[in-house]
DNA sequence: GCTAACTGAGCA
DNA sequence: GCTCAGTTAGCG
């Protein structure tokens, strides 16, 4: 055969069997490649997004590699026939594979960027959220940047003791926090739910919550909502420790300025990190606190599958590694309430007479108003002796200047003639035009009644400070909201009109805030929208100064409001729990989604069963696609979880359509 | 997901 | 006996 290929090597290609050319290339590689010394295998997990492959595969470490193999490294491998990424997990003296061992095709860098309690981590989030944990690395690593890591190195951080003084300011008034934090600096790992003071420094708290785990010898790590707060946070490390501590893991940050601070992390000569959500991932080495703030947020939830929440990350982790854990925030989610009412983690809270000091809250009905405006005469009375010396800030639920419009006779809500989204006014001399596709409507008539005025139910931000500007003349007027979000005000009169969540920060707090049109926030439809009010009203409330005043605008005996007015966010959240507990809703229950086709959708609920205690709810239309909801109690959460993960790993290896499984859905 | 191996129809 | 398109198992 072999004299006939030489003469003849066109013919030889044509001819050859398939078979004996796979036994050549198989038998040319055993050949060439020379395993490493000690542990030539490599336990590795690949970067496909099939959920049936979320397993360790075993490849042959060559001599070469023998140094640079190491766990947690980057390499390529060859499987399917096609060069993939992969993380090397470990290394081991031999294989239970049965079959040739194929080599690694490169070790892409030796830099150990996955750390063993960050692959723990990931299965129990991939676990929880049904998914795979090739999916949660690529949110827990940042992809690699070469020219930084053959550059960069940050020198090693120093020891530091904690500063007594500056903690007892940045957490005057809560308890037990001295006790907290003096566990903290004692190395322990004390678990807490902090509910804030309004007017408390909490990016002050939080340093030196970080700075006392520090103190023990071990790291921190501070999870918050958004970058304006990463950099609030970032300025009072600053303060509380210098710069030579901490890092600031953002996506905000290019490839390699991210790139470099996590280098700076899993190198161990950060130790102090403080993100948006991906950084609850952070390899902190000697991991002493997690914390978080404002877990309300829904900036938290990570959108991307299998779209784990960033509290639930941290204690899965606080749970794994032992650490400390501090949920903390002006108001109260149900789920941090859930870990205080099993006593999982105590309560940090400010005692009623310090509530008193910091905050007075009334509650202006909506129905007397005054000067034709929303703003009702005892609300009007607050800001103007406010204004007289400081600075006011005004909550609007709505951004724009006439969020959405209604025909003026009938009240019927005015629709785009294209697409049928909803119209609105961008400003007082602007015809009304589409919110979806921005069509103009200059000569809109009601489809109901053939009437051509409008009417702006909902008023937003822009109207507001318009109105606010006419009613106190020679008062500058701010507007932060949208995509023009202010970051500080001045410390002078002058008043601040805002959207939820878009609060500019004032020097020295506001002289009074003013939370309007909170009927519009309580009326939607939503599970949270009641938890979710509450959490907005107490951001903004939490923003005057000690001893200034708010006032909110809307129906007295509303029970969100009332806890407002006595600043009880646990109340509320407690009674959140019960009310929900009642409903077969989270946190109570376990909920999850399962949305596709509706013959796949079908088929994979046949597949999944029935397993024990778990209803099956609908399926719904939702667009083209159907959607079942899984709800099971809270201590079957864990089984229902597997149940789905199991179910994805079978439909991925049959090929069956996918249908998308999303565990503790943020809204429904 | 992808590749490689397998299958059977079609043709010499 | 061989090729080729279509199908599908298994991925180290």
């Amino acid at each position: 055969m072999s004299d006939q290929s030489e003469m003849l090597p066109g013919l030889r290609a044509a001819v050859a069997d398939s078979k004996a050319k796979a036994a050549a290339t198989r038998a040319r590689k055993a050949t060439v490649v020379e395993p490493a010394a000690t542990d030539p295998v490599a336990q590795v997990l690949v970067d496909v997004p099939l959920a049936h492959l979320d397993r360790p595969f075993d490849y042959l470490v060559p001599a070469t590699a023998a140094d640079s193999a190491v766990p947690g490294a980057r390499v390529k491998v060859r499987f399917a026939g096609q060069d993939v990424d992969g993380f090397l997990l470990a290394r081991t003296a031999a294989s239970e594979h049965p079959g040739r061992l194929a080599p690694l095709r490169r070790v892409v860098s030796p830099e150990p960027v996955l750390a063993p309690e960050i692959v723990t981590l990931a299965g129990a989030v991939a676990e929880r959220y049904a998914g795979s944990r090739a999916d949660v690395l690529r949110l827990a690593v940042p992809p690699r940047h070469a020219t930084t890591e053959r550059q960069s190195s940050v020198p090693r951080d120093e020891p530091v003791t904690a500063d007594p003084d500056a903690a007892a300011r940045a957490w005057a008034g809560h308890e037990p926090a001295s006790a907290y934090l003096a566990h903290l600096a004692d190395g322990g790992s004390p678990r807490a739910v902090w509910s804030a003071a309004p007017g408390t420094d909490w990016p002050a708290a939080l340093a030196q919550a970080a700075a006392h785990t520090l103190a023990s010898g071990r790291g921190a790590l501070l999870v918050v909502p958004d970058h304006r707060d990463v950099a609030r946070v970032d300025a009072a490390l600053i303060d509380a420790l210098g710069d030579g501590h901490h890092v600031t893991l953002t996506a905000e940050v290019g490839p390699s300025a991210r790139y470099r601070d996590f280098l700076a992390v899993a190198r161990g000569h950060r130790r102090i990190v403080l993100g948006t959500r991906a950084a609850a991932f952070a390899p902190v080495h000697d991991l002493g606190l997690v914390a978080i703030w404002d877990d309300g947020d829904d900036l938290h939830a990570e959108p991307r599958a299998p779209y784990p929440h960033a509290r639930e990350v941290l204690l899965l982790r606080a749970e794994q590694q032992q650490t400390a854990l501090l949920v903390g925030g002006f108001a109260r989610t149900v789920e941090a309430q859930q870990l205080v009412r099993t006593g999982w983690a105590h309560e940090i809270v400010a005692p009623r007479a310090v509530l008193r000091e910091r905050v007075t809250v009334t509650i202006a009905e909506s129905g007397e108003r005054e000067r034709g405006a929303r703003v009702p005469r005892a609300a009007y009375d607050v800001l103007r002796s406010a204004l007289a010396t400081e600075p006011v800030l005004v909550q609007t639920p709505r951004g724009g200047y006439a969020p959405s419009l209604a025909c003026e006779r009938c009240r019927t809500p005015a629709r785009c003639t294209h697409c049928s989204g909803p119209l609105e006014l961008a400003g007082p001399a602007d015809p009304p035009h589409c919110r979806w596709c921005g069509t103009q409507e200059p000569a809109w008539t009601c489809p109901e009644c053939g009437h051509r005025g409008l009417r702006a139910p909902v008023v937003g931000g822009g109207r507001t400070a318009e109105e606010l500007g006419r009613m106190f003349p020679g008062v500058p007027v701010l507007s932060s909201g949208g995509d023009r979000v202010r970051a500080t005000a001045s410390g002078g009169p002058g008043l601040v009109v805002a959207t939820p969540g878009a609060e500019p920060v004032a020097p020295d707090g506001y002289g009074a805030v003013l939370l309007l049109d909170t009927w519009l926030a309580l009326g939607r439809a939503d599970l949270r929208a009641e938890e979710e009010a509450l959490r907005r009203w107490c951001n903004a409330a939490a923003l005057v100064r000690p001893g200034g005043r708010v006032v909110a605008v809307g129906p007295p005996e509303h029970p969100a409001l009332q806890a407002l007015v006595r600043w009880d966010p646990a109340g509320f959240a407690e009674r959140e729990a019960a009310q929900r507990a009642e409903a077969q809703l989270p946190p109570a229950y376990r909920l999850a989604t399962m949305t596709g086709e509706p013959g796949a959708l079908d088929d994979a609920l046949t597949l999944l069963g029935a397993p024990e205690g778990v209803d099956v709810l609908g399926p719904v239309p939702v667009g083209d696609e159907v959607r079942a909801v899984l709800r099971t109690p809270r201590a079957g959460g864990a089984a229902l979880s597997r149940a789905l993960g199991e179910l994805q790993r079978v439909r991925s290896a049959r090929k069956l359509d996918a249908v998308r499984v999303q565990v503790d859905p943020p809204t429904l």
